[in-house]
This record gives C-alpha cells, structure tokens and sequence, in this order.
DNA sequence: TTGACATTACCGAACGACCGGTATAATTCA
DNA sequence: TGAATTATACCGGTCGTTCGGTAATGTCAA
C-alpha cells in the first residue's frame, strides 16, 4: 500500500500526549511535538492536517478511549467488588506514574479556559468518571445520592492529589487518595 | 514624586492574576496583559522590567500572600474553631468565586514542568497551607499523624474540587469540597 | 519481470503573524 | 524646567502553518 511508517500510530499518539501532558496545549511547540515524536513539523502535518488543534483533540479522545476501558470498564463490569476497585486503582497508578505525571483532561483545560474547543470532551469524561465510581459506589451499597456524592468525591481526591504529588514533587497526596478509595467508595460503619 | 499612576499597584497586580489564572504562563500573552490592565506594553515594563516573568512572579507572590492572609492567618490563629474554619472557608469561596475559577497555583505550575521558575514557591505555598490545616487539626483533636493526613487531604480535596468545579462547569464540587472541610479536620466518632 | 503511474510518507524551506522585549520620542504633571 | 510615565515604532526570533518536492511502496497492464 505505502510506505511502512517509521512510527505507528499509537506510538505517535503516546509521544504526543505525554508533550499535552507536561507543558499543556499552549506551552507545546510544534517544535517540541516534533522533536518528542521524531517527525519533522511538515510531517506532523501530513498525519494530522488539522495542526496542533487536532493533534491535542486526538491525544484526548485517546486519554478519554483509555479511561473508558481501564477506569470505567473495571468500576461498572460484573465480579468481586474488591478485584475491581484494585484494577482500576493500579491503572490509574500507572497512567499517572504514581502521581508524577498530570491529567492530560487538566493540562487541556487552560485554552480558553471557557468553551475551549476540549471543553465538552472533557466535561462528558469527567461525568463519565463520576458516574462509574457512583455506579460502584452504589454496587458498594451506598444509597443513591450519597452514591453520586461519594463519586464526585473519588475523581476530587485523585485530581486533586495530581495537582499536589506534582507541586510537592512528593508522591505521597497520590498514593494516600488511591487508597482512600475504598473507604471513600464502601459504606462505612454508622453511613447508610 | 512623579505623575499620578493610572493605575495602582495594587489594582495592577489583580487584573494581571486574572490572565494568568485563566489561561495561565504560556497562554499568557502580553498582548492580553496590555489590554487586561490598559497599560500599553512598555508601561507593563516600566513597572516590570524583568518583563513577564517577573510579572507572573509578583503576581503569584501576591497571592501567596493572600493566601497566607486569609487562610492560613484565620487557621492558625488563637480563637474559636468552628468561627476561624468558617473565616478561611469565606475567603476561599470568594477567591475562587464558588469554583469557577482556577488556582494560580496550578495554573503556573506547566512551565517547564519540573524545575520551572515557579516551582520552588508553589512547592512552599502548597507545604504552608497544608501545614496550616494540619495545625488546625491538631488543636482540633487529631493526632499528629492524623492530623498531618487531614491537612494534605483538605488541599488534596480544595484543588481537586477547583479542577471538576472548572471541567464540569459546575460550582457542586467546590462547594461540597468546602463543606467537607469541617468533618475532615475535626475527628469523628471513632477516630483518635 | 518490467515499466508507468498513483499513492503515501516524509522533509526542507519559507510564509505571515505574533511573540517577548527594547529604544526613543511625545506627553504629562510637580 | 525636569522627572515620570506613556505612546509609537521597531527588533530578532519563534510561532503555527503551508507548499513543493523526493523517496518509498503498491497497482497493474504489458
């Protein structure tokens, strides 16, 4: 068909993601994106003619496509509770690098800052988030509304500890809210 | 002394805050501050002369200080505790109008990720409100250990609730965040 | 097999626009 | 006036983007 490409797909969009990643859509040159995947600029045009705009639109689609199986798939599937708060919860240590790394959904969320061209994508990821660790919470035997709240509260602790792992350098807030998950999803004794 | 500024300093350091929090350093352009504060550019290095930099430098010294003002001040303090958590939780509400808008903190943390020019102070200002709501507490009634744990998941709770309160558009997390704050630092039924 | 040709991947060079920053003249007030 | 402040014009550099061209691969008829 034509010539192989001397990097695939996935491995592009992961070289482009980890740019988003670590100086968010406005801090990354094509100069950087370039040099991160090997491509010349004009290249990167050839793959995405949509430009910068539409390299960052893939790398979330491909972030929110991998919360949607590694997070949500483990939180809503059918099986022993505990097994798939635990997957979910080293997936996302991994992606995050226990906590070293930030959300590629909070680095995008700057250009502006209001009705951004990401805004929406990473408004329904969020809800999608927090749905699925309402569903478990639920599933947990949390009622509804605290289910829901419950929820909210488990996608607050973890972004809340990426923000701080990463300005404390100290990956401690992460691995603390990994953890607190359990209690936070589990009814405890004397919650409904 | 010299012609009547235009604009005070103080004044002058609040509108600059303003584009730095929305759109944060590198999204940040001097156009935008010239037209954000109505100084023309040279004005700005008039008052600047270490340029944008210094600029998002004093404007996060000032918030720092602020934050040592009005949050860490109400905490530490001598006084009652319901009245002192409910002074920093006002304050933090009003700065953050209800969540809808982000943490300086966070907003400058991107530039060059690791190592940036702000890093060093962020790193302190986060330490500083953590170990102000670690101290509170502590007279709260938690032990040390706990109650350094409580003061990093206040934070955790505050900058993670600013982050969905942002991407979800809606002011629930904050607000909830907030109203958390009080069974997180006084020990429950049943925890030492 | 071979040659013609379309398709694809990639690159070098250049574009206009805007970046952060500066020099200098005009303006404004004590 | 003299000092402080602003306004204007400009600088080199880098931004995101585009274009023309080259090399590699695939198709297919001869």
């Amino acid at each position: 068909m034509a010539r192989p490409a001397s990097i695939e797909e996935e491995e592009l969009i992961a070289r482009l993601s980890s740019v988003f990643r670590d100086v968010g859509y406005e801090g990354a040159s094509l100069a950087m994106l370039s040099e991160a995947t090997g491509l010349q600029r004009a290249s990167l045009y050839h793959r995405f003619p949509g430009g910068k705009q539409q390299m960052a639109t893939e790398v979330l689609t491909s972030a929110i496509e991998w919360t949607r199986i590694n997070v949500v798939g483990p939180l809503t599937r059918e099986g022993d509770l505990s097994k798939r708060l635990a997957e979910a919860r080293a997936n996302l240590r991994e992606i995050y690098d226990s906590g070293s790394k930030s959300c590629l959904l909070n680095m995008l969320m700057a250009p502006r800052n209001l009705g951004g061209p990401f805004a929406p994508a990473i408004k329904t990821a969020f809800g999608a988030l927090i749905d699925a660790f309402a569903h478990f919470a639920r599933e947990a035997g949390h009622r509804d509304g605290a289910a829901r709240k419950a929820g909210r509260r488990a996608l607050t602790l973890i972004q809340g500890s990426l923000v701080l792992s990463r300005g404390l350098q100290d990956p401690r807030p992460f691995r603390e809210a990994l953890n607190a998950l359990e209690a936070e999803l589990f009814p405890q004794r004397g919650e409904a």
